[in-house]
DNA sequence: CAATTCACG
DNA sequence: ACGTACGTGAATTGA
């Protein structure tokens, strides 16, 4: 029995490419879409097992339909470069897999899938044709289905007529009518206005086909009929333009297309040109093809030279002589034993310079032999490429081992190269870059309590490996910096921060052990009382820590109205419990208690915990490679969620102070940066006006949106306006807004709507910078950081929709993080040249934290703003208020 | 180990 | 029609 397949191919590119994320291959060719219709080929050929298999693709510009419609697929948006080059190396890897292609001057891909189609109705041949485009369901028969992939391209949905039929309720054939009423916007086939889908359904079941609607419209209505008979010809023009064209003149007949299975070693060394490692794998093909061994062997290669007592003394220096030459290329690899770079164990140092990986145990780099060796690490003048140097940096700093001289992270530029990567190990890297595999971590030290070092030899081995990696890495990521305009991005800010962040944090910042148990037991006593109370009140004991207890007992004991459930049950949530708050006198309790123990276990607990015994400090660790808008995010404890907008919580601030007697903390914040920065960039006359006289912007928005003067803007209103504001900058909804102000979401509209008439230039900017993430696929900040945003051409709404959310909200937040990031620098350097002794501790976003000796405070009250005011020239002005006590509670 | 909740900007 | 506000980390419960 034979089995076709009949690929779209441009239809199938154009999903792959935008469904996968981007990927190239150590040349910097882009291979994305080619990956991802390969996995979908492979998929097809192991599950439909075909005996003939073609892909179509269009061919030239012009096309028989643009004769008489000019406008044909006029509007679409040109295919990006990135795609077009994957073009001929998809046709390529075809011939690799013995798969047939045909194109044809003139028609289009879906015109030769119609005429083979019409081949295998003929021939009764079962035929399954793979396409993204739903105007390919009127091939379907009984010998044809019809596969559309949805979600990107991970599945397909398969149609035949009885499938077609229950969705639509309509033959194959009607598939034309459908769009000749409703038009196709992507194709540029106009339909009738006004007419979607569910009208065009409607009157398809009614009359069967466009020429029958237009022969009954005087049983159509109103406005309908009106339509309907002005666009009678559009209406007919679509239609035809909807029709697949069967009677392609092909060139090749059916025996043409035969699929007898691919060779694996010409395939493998097509997967190897293009660095499909996953591939080779998946199909067990690393042994095929002229170049297999390759990757095994160039792992071989690399020369393993271990340094581990001073009779290795030699050696010593020929790496420190090897590493003076090979400058910037080599690479360089600290192990550092877990997630908590203060508290994690060394095992040793990689260098890799050429074919040679000099690996150095952390035992012998303490020892007095290798002196040389450690001023080489601390001479700030030799430049270092590492993977993740600020994790390195502070475990050889509690190491006793100076760091200095971090000039190319590989972990740092991977992610800026995508901040939406989770996955930045050594190992992914490597992957991403098609380098020779570095072996997982899990795989060599397993994992959870099974974890234990290696033997040496083993040891060594990978750590050699990993600096090999290093070196490798740094060229190829330095390259795409360059070719992405982020060089400045990088080496001037993001890596130098890196550096600074260490310092902050290798610093720490003091806490008062005795004023947090003081809290501690207040709140203890608190709590007890709340819990008996509670308890009293249900008439029973039950643990109000656990939701699902609590659910039981205010939704069923209780009989509370159920506000909103969850997967798993009753949603108990803050936000429902206010609602609860007017029907029992429990709720409140409920709430107050939840308010303690968070207290008490998060901040007074927690940071107990944390507090270094010998020094009375605490010190977190910022991480630099986690927010995909270039936020910093802060951990072991997080310090950027100390609490502040409750009294209660606030105390806690009360337990920082400054590390030295009479010293103080003084803490400076952006007044408005993100409204600030919307306003640059958006360039909206009217924002920027706000700004540049320094008015209450929430004052002034209510002032303008309610169309109102100053004295007239009561506080009700100012909430508005202020919680508008905030929708504005995360990508507004109105459905967001009602929830957040609890209104309709027809008044939230009408509030956003009223917005956008005043300020018309930030309508534009939401509008432009939505349509530039299509066209691009990513967008960026002030200082080019970039995030791609794949999903924007999702079908799926919601993933579109956070997506575009997403696209307003990054080059705002972004920039924001910019901003304060250049602040912190300048900081440093203005410190440092100043020779002053304050010393920057803390970052929260949009507030930098300082301890001060008194004779600097009034200098620091100064120099922090206007430094904070000055890191980057915007249109508007940028401002920072500074406070200053003697903790951080008083510094407000 | 996922889900829920809540602290911050 | 579709169902949401943007970005994080930590503690707790309960499968």
């Amino acid at each position: 029995m034979d089995k076709w397949i009949l690929i779209d191919g441009n239809s199938i590119a154009n999903r792959a490419f935008y469904a996968m994320p981007p990927l190239t291959n150590s040349a910097g060719l882009h291979t994305n879409a080619v990956f991802g219709f390969t996995t979908m080929l492979l998929r097809l050929l192991e599950e439909e097992k075909p005996t003939h298999v073609l892909v179509a693709f269009d061919a030239g510009k012009v096309v028989f339909r643009h004769e008489g419609y000019t406008e044909y697929k006029g509007g679409r948006a040109k295919t990006p470069p990135e795609l077009s080059e994957q073009f001929p190396v998809m046709k390529d890897l075809l011939k690799a897999f013995g798969i047939s292609q045909f194109e044809l001057s003139g028609y289009e891909a879906d015109d030769i899938i119609g005429t083979l189609t019409r081949m295998a109705d003929e021939q009764n041949v079962q035929t399954l044709v793979v396409t993204g485009d739903k105007d390919m369901l009127q091939l379907a028969s009984d010998n044809v289905t019809i596969a559309i992939t949805r979600k990107g391209i991970s599945e397909v949905e398969q149609f035949s007529p009885a499938a077609i039929d229950e969705k639509y309720g309509l033959k194959p054939m009607q598939i034309i009518d459908l769009k000749g009423l409703m038009g196709d916007a992507s194709d540029n086939i106009p339909g009738i206005p006004g007419v979607g889908e569910k009208t065009a359904l409607k009157m398809l079941h009614e009359f069967g086909s466009v020429e029958e609607v237009l022969a009954n419209t005087d049983s159509l209505k109103g406005k309908m009929k009106e339509k309907v008979e002005t666009h009678k010809d559009d209406a007919i023009m679509s239609k035809k333009l909807a029709t697949i064209f069967r009677e392609v003149p092909l060139e090749h007949g059916v025996d043409d297309i035969r699929y007898d299975g691919y060779q694996p070693a010409v395939l493998a060394d097509a997967f190897r040109k293009l660095e499909f490692k996953s591939l080779i794998e998946r199909l067990d093909l690393s042994g095929e093809g002229a170049d297999s061994g390759e990757e095994a062997a160039l792992a071989v290669e690399l020369n393993v030279v271990v340094i581990e007592s001073d009779n290795d003394g030699e050696a010593l220096q020929t790496m420190l002589s090897a590493l003076q030459e090979a400058g910037a290329d080599h690479g360089l690899y600290v192990e550092a034993i877990g997630e908590n770079p203060h508290q994690a164990v060394v095992l040793g140092l990689a260098a890799a310079v050429g074919d040679t990986a000099y690996v150095v145990p952390i035992a012998a780099l303490q020892q007095p032999f290798a002196a040389e060796l450690r001023s080489w690490l601390a001479d700030e003048d030799k430049p270092k490429n590492g993977f993740d140097t600020h994790k390195i940096e502070l475990a050889l700093g509690w190491s006793g081992i100076e760091w200095k001289g971090a000039a190319f992270d590989v972990q740092l530029a991977a992610y800026l190269l995508d901040p939406t990567d989770t996955n930045l190990t050594l190992n992914a890297l490597c992957d991403r870059y098609g380098q020779a595999s570095v072996p997982l971590d899990e795989a060599v030290y397993g994992k959870g309590a099974k974890f234990k070092v290696p033997d040496t030899e083993l040891l060594y081995r990978h750590l050699a490996v990993k600096a090999d990696a290093v070196r490798k890495l740094t060229a190829l990521e330095s390259a795409d910096l360059e070719k992405r305009g982020m060089n400045k991005l990088f080496y001037e800010l993001e890596q130098p921060l890196s550096v600074i962040l260490a310092g902050m944090e290798r610093q720490g910042i003091e806490v008062e052990k005795a004023e947090l148990e003081r809290l501690g037991s207040e709140l203890e006593s608190k709590l007890t009382s709340a819990v008996s109370e509670i308890h009293r009140l249900a008439g029973m004991e039950f643990n109000i820590g656990s939701p699902k207890q609590l659910g039981e007992v205010l939704f069923e004991m209780l009989g509370l109205p159920v506000q909103k459930k969850t997967k798993t049950g009753y949603s108990t949530d803050a936000e429902v419990l206010e609602k609860l708050a007017p029907y029992h006198e429990i709720v409140p309790l409920i709430l107050h208690y939840r308010t303690l123990s968070k207290l008490q276990s998060t901040y007074i607990e927690g940071l107990l915990k944390e507090i270094r015994q010998e020094t009375g400090k605490i010190h977190t660790y910022y991480r630099q490679t986690i927010a995909a808008t270039g936020r910093l995010s802060s951990q072991f404890p997080n310090l950027q969620n100390i609490p502040i907008r409750l009294e209660e919580g606030r105390q806690i601030r009360k337990a920082f102070v400054p590390s030295e007697p009479g010293w103080y903390i003084l803490a400076a914040d952006y007044s408005q940066i993100e409204l600030r920065v919307l306003a640059h960039i958006s360039g909206d006359e009217r924002l920027k006006e706000a700004f540049i006289h320094d008015m209450d912007i929430h004052t002034k928005t209510a002032m303008d949106v309610f169309g109102v003067s100053a004295d007239q803007v009561d506080a009700n209103m100012r909430r508005s306006a202020k919680a508008v504001n905030f929708g504005i900058v995360y990508g507004i909804s109105d459905f967001g807004l009602s929830q957040n102000l609890n209104i309709t979401r027809k008044e939230a509209a009408k509030f956003i709507e009223q917005y956008f008439e005043v300020f018309q230039g930030v309508r534009k900017y939401m509008d432009d910078i939505v349509m530039q993430a299509r066209r691009d696929g990513f967008v960026t900040t002030l200082l080019e950081r970039r995030r791609y945003l794949p999903e924007i051409k999702a079908s799926n709404f919601n993933l579109r929709s956070f997506a575009e959310r997403t696209a307003m909200n990054t080059p705002i937040q972004g920039t924001a993080a910019d901003i304060i990031k250049l602040a912190m620098v300048r900081m440093d350097e203005t410190l440092r040249e100043r020779g002053l002794k304050s010393r920057m501790l803390l970052q929260v976003h949009d507030e930098l934290v300082f301890e001060v000796p008194e004779e600097e405070l009034e200098l620091m009250k100064e120099l922090v703003p206007s430094v904070m005011a000055g890191a980057l020239q915007l249109d508007v002005p940028l401002k920072a208020d500074v406070n200053y006590g003697v903790n951080w509670y008083e510094a407000k």
